[in-house]
DNA sequence: CCCGCTTGTAACCGAAAGATTACATTAATA
DNA sequence: TATTAATGTAATCTTTCGGTTACAAGCGGG
């Protein structure tokens, strides 16, 4: 089962549990990320502006996979239309050939 | 079937893919995120320093949702051993509640 | 009750992010 | 080939992050 993830909330409360599960303190996992006691409190508070970076490796050490849900067609009524001259078949050819593409 | 995230980069090739397969360009869709274009550039090209709360914004725009795969006994192997006197027991409700824990 | 550990904050500071504007470079179309 | 849009970068400035140090609040054990 999967835990969807729409806020820097969500983050920091999935970082706090796993810590807790593991049995560590913040210093203790913010040493093992190579990050401040006080960043790690932030983050788990829902800080929106911490880094990318320091966030996945957090959960890497936390041995917590990130993961999309490869919906491709999930909103087909999104914002497709504003496509004119550009490249049609550009665009055809991103949806057939699915994520990797380019 | 679900894709992981491992890396600011990962992150980043989504990002791009997904805003392609709309047929967005970077300007289009930074406006709507609310970013500015060079953001949106340095991200699509592995960022490290991105923040959460922006990233977190674009993939909403682009209806895209982040999850985690609730494996809670991914690795028995790692550093439990560390608890003794704070509370066993808390860490035992840990992991028999599951996530939402406190 | 007191003590120790953990957690939540605060102030200060150097470093980096992010916006803006402008200019190459690439890519697609006529 | 010429032209136009999209993309990759650069310089500058303001804001914010993230680290450090220190202190108060919350909790459990002796």
């Amino acid at each position: 089962m999967d835990i969807p993830l729409n806020t820097p909330l969500d983050i920091g409360l999935l970082i706090k549990s796993r810590r807790k599960a593991r049995g560590l303190g913040q210093a203790e996992l913010a040493e093992k990320v190579g990050v401040s006691r006080r960043w790690l409190n932030q983050v788990e508070s829902g800080k929106p502006g911490a880094s990318m970076g320091l966030v996945l490796r957090t959960l890497a050490v936390l041995d917590t996979q990130l993961l999309v849900s490869d919906n491709r067609q999930q909103r087909p009524d999104v914002d497709i239309p504003p496509i004119l001259g550009p490249g049609i078949d550009l665009i055809i050819d991103d949806l057939s050939n699915g994520q990797d593409n380019e």
